[in-house]
DNA sequence: GCACTAAAATGAGCCGGATCAATCAAGTGC
DNA sequence: GCACTTGATTGATCCGGCTCATTTTAGTGC
């Protein structure tokens, strides 16, 4: 079945989205109502790369990945959303296809509208489409970062880096230290490193023998960020 | 020195930017007015990565690409420009940076305005900004393609890629074939697939042999983009 | 608590591509 | 036309990380 949340969290959710949060309330509840709420199951797709893309959604709660599937059989996880976050299509031209696979990673809320909508809200409401741009722009940046590290960066220092990108969005203090609050495999790490299981699966080792992680099944806590953050430069 | 247009000249490719190209004769020129023309010679820094960032350009006349360098002292080649695209700064946000440096590689002609007046202008014009909000996720969608194929490809299948991409921007036909019509190094071509120059050029050489190619200093002609799809998918 | 399943760890061998080093050739300035 | 500079080519060596194969371990259902 998945997650289940009320019409009232729904709006106060959408609310919080950034390139809502600055509507008024009369307003945020018209945009409300365009929306249609979904619910997922951990490991339901929400859509598959290649279909035609026709809509816009948005994560109210869980956690969703974004995948891509490539010829050689290799997967790579592009992105991984929190509640707030936008993903699908914002193209409005017919021939759109979407460029990635989406997938529950626990149960979740989203909300979905139909891009032609979108584009409706985001031409008449300026500072909106303003501000979806500034985020589209934002992970413009951080996606080229990302090629910048596959090319330059050993598969350790890579690692590294991602770690303390997801300690960043997802880490929430335990006695383990930061915990990621999203389910994390060795192949999803792999995933985003660009390398392969093995090869993650050692150096999360070495990671744990230096104090820096600590590490289960599908979860991790980073325990000494300092430490991460000091591989990256050597 | 460089380059050199007119107002004249300006106005009219003004015209021909995409997300401009829909405004009418008078908002155009009233738009035009706030732009500053700026002329570069072949090589000229456009601006240097991890500078203040303020001002968004758009490139009217010539080539310019856009670098990121790295602490390993490896440059990233992250996209190649021609006129009627942006680039520079979109965010209004005062500790923003630019992400890359951007180097004109011909004789240029470059289109300036701040970005606190770019963004009165998107605001005022809500078209315009979905127009650029499409641009732009279309080349996140770009950029992450990009990252794909890094991570999964072989060095040869990447440079095959590479060169198709780049026949279908900037290939004119010519005798030689679709000839390129831009500077392009072996260097150039290493740093946007992520290899050495070394690597680079005995791949070229090979490609040359294989007749996909022909190319000398700086230059660079498709004979067969077939044979170079080919070599994709193998 | 025990069996079962799927994730994680570990080992050994191999190869693509980086690196270092040297040579070659196409323009450029004089 | 000749020396010079800089891009391009080619060769030899070495290593990080992939692949294939096996073992270990953490959770799950009963």
């Amino acid at each position: 079945m998945g997650h289940h949340c009320t019409v009232d969290v729904q709006l106060e959710k959408l609310g919080l989205v950034p390139f809502f949060r600055q509507l008024s309330a009369e307003e945020l509840q018209k945009v409300n109502e365009m929306f249609r709420a979904k619910h997922c199951a951990a490991g339901d797709v929400v859509y598959y790369q290649d279909e035609p893309a026709s809509y816009l959604r948005v994560l109210v709660h869980g956690s969703v990945k974004l995948i891509q599937h490539t010829t050689e059989g290799k997967d790579i996880l592009v992105d991984m959303l929190k509640p707030g976050e936008y993903f699908g299509s914002l193209s409005v031209l017919g021939d759109d296809h979407y460029t990635e696979t989406a997938v529950a990673q626990s149960d979740s809320c989203i909300l979905v509208i139909a891009n032609r909508e979108f584009r409706d809200i985001l031409n008449s409401r300026p500072a909106v489409a303003v501000t979806v741009l500034d985020i589209t722009s934002e992970k413009l940046n951080k996606a080229r970062e990302m090629t910048r590290h596959f090319t330059t960066m050993a598969v350790e220092k890579r690692i590294a880096h991602i770690l303390i990108t997801l300690c960043e969005k997802f880490g929430e203090e335990s006695k383990h230290g930061q915990l990621l609050q999203v389910p994390l495999s060795r192949k999803d790490i792999a995933d985003m490193a660009g390398t392969s299981t093995e090869t993650a699966s050692r150096i999360m080792s070495r990671f744990q023998e230096n104090g820096f992680i600590t590490s289960g099944r599908q979860w991790v806590a980073i325990r000494d960020k300092e430490g991460l953050t000091a591989i990256m430069g050597s």
